[in-house]
DNA sequence: GTCTATAGCGAGATAGAC
DNA sequence: GTCTATCTCGCTATAGAC
């Protein structure tokens, strides 16, 4: 096999088991057991956790990244582009439900550990903040405004993950996601909101 | 030092570590330095770190609870309650922008743990959930909507301790908690809302 | 009730053969 | 590029002296 795809195969497994498991609680024989690699020849590829901690965080943010562009593609209009957000609630449901945000959870986890990496973890969180907030300016807002809705939004997602997560409600999502649909009509102009 | 003093002062110890550098990458070591206590004498008094998991947890229980019926007991009418509860956002500031959510983050590493013990701190949640509820139906709100506004409410200040310590900015809490209040305001009785 | 000493394990990380 | 073998460390947990 050659070495990208290896690299690739590491990358790809850790981020899964970072979501599911945890970063701290992942072992490196964990993750070299899910891609049927000795623990020796895994250090081949990497040198160490935060390593592949790294790799990690920039594989999320590059397909973060693509994602964001896809939904820009796809000729919706802002409202329907901020709504593509919002069913990322639904379409991830069975898998927030368990583990929560992967976003969320890996920041929160880092913060704890007060890990260097936190604030690359973060970049996820204001990839997405400045992406909505574009969008509600292009419907009008003000950038204050924008910037607000756009952290808004944000943080009731957050909440409804934590909260889907730790309780297990299944209505509860599909309860607020309907009701940040309607936020999100609300505020389709600037007018219609004080 | 009496065994009960000394049993209080590991538990408080740990319910501090807990929150501040997580669950999993506590060690008895970091508990029995932080109460001044060997290792060894550790044993007497905790088994195992679960058994000090549950401790942590039940204490948390128990203070919610002492909290909350201080709440009702200070004589504030049902919004006013409701207020004291987004509070805590305020009055816990510092702490959410470093640590989050002492509930919120617990309940998300025990999730990823697949740890006996996250139904017990999600109890924790339904706490608050239930208490929320019923100053939302005192306020002549449904039994079905008094729970949703309850959990609307929950969610929004898990998403802001989130956001808070992952981005760090300080601003948007406040943002967030007069929007928080305002939406109180709005609910203050059932006919004002939709 | 507190201590020291230590067992036993799994972690991250390295060396060197193939 | 992959392997086995091994080192070192910190962790949970126990045994037994005081």
């Amino acid at each position: 096999m050659p070495a990208s795809d290896t690299h690739a195969a590491i990358v790809e497994a850790a981020d899964r088991l970072f979501y599911e498991n945890g970063f701290a609680s992942t072992s490196f024989a964990d993750i070299a057991a899910a891609v049927k690699l000795s623990r020796g020849n895994f250090y081949y590829h990497f040198k160490s956790k935060d390593e592949i901690l790294a790799a990690v965080i920039a594989l999320r943010l590059e397909r973060t990244r693509q994602m964001l562009e896809r939904w820009e593609a796809e000729g919706a209009d802002s409202e329907g582009r901020i709504l593509s957000f919002i069913d990322i609630l639904i379409a991830n449901r069975a898998k927030i439900m368990r583990f929560g945000c992967p976003v969320g959870t890996l920041c929160n986890e880092l913060a704890k550990l007060d890990h260097a990496a936190g604030a690359d973890a973060a970049r996820l969180f204001t990839l997405f903040r400045d992406w909505l907030a574009r969008q509600f300016r292009a419907l009008g807002h003000s950038e204050d405004e924008a910037a607000r809705l756009a952290m808004h939004l944000l943080a009731r997602s957050q909440g409804v993950a934590t909260l889907a997560s730790s309780i297990g409600d299944e209505a509860f999502i599909d309860a607020e996601v309907t009701e940040m649909r309607g936020f999100v009509a609300a505020h389709r102009r600037p007018a219609a909101h004080a």
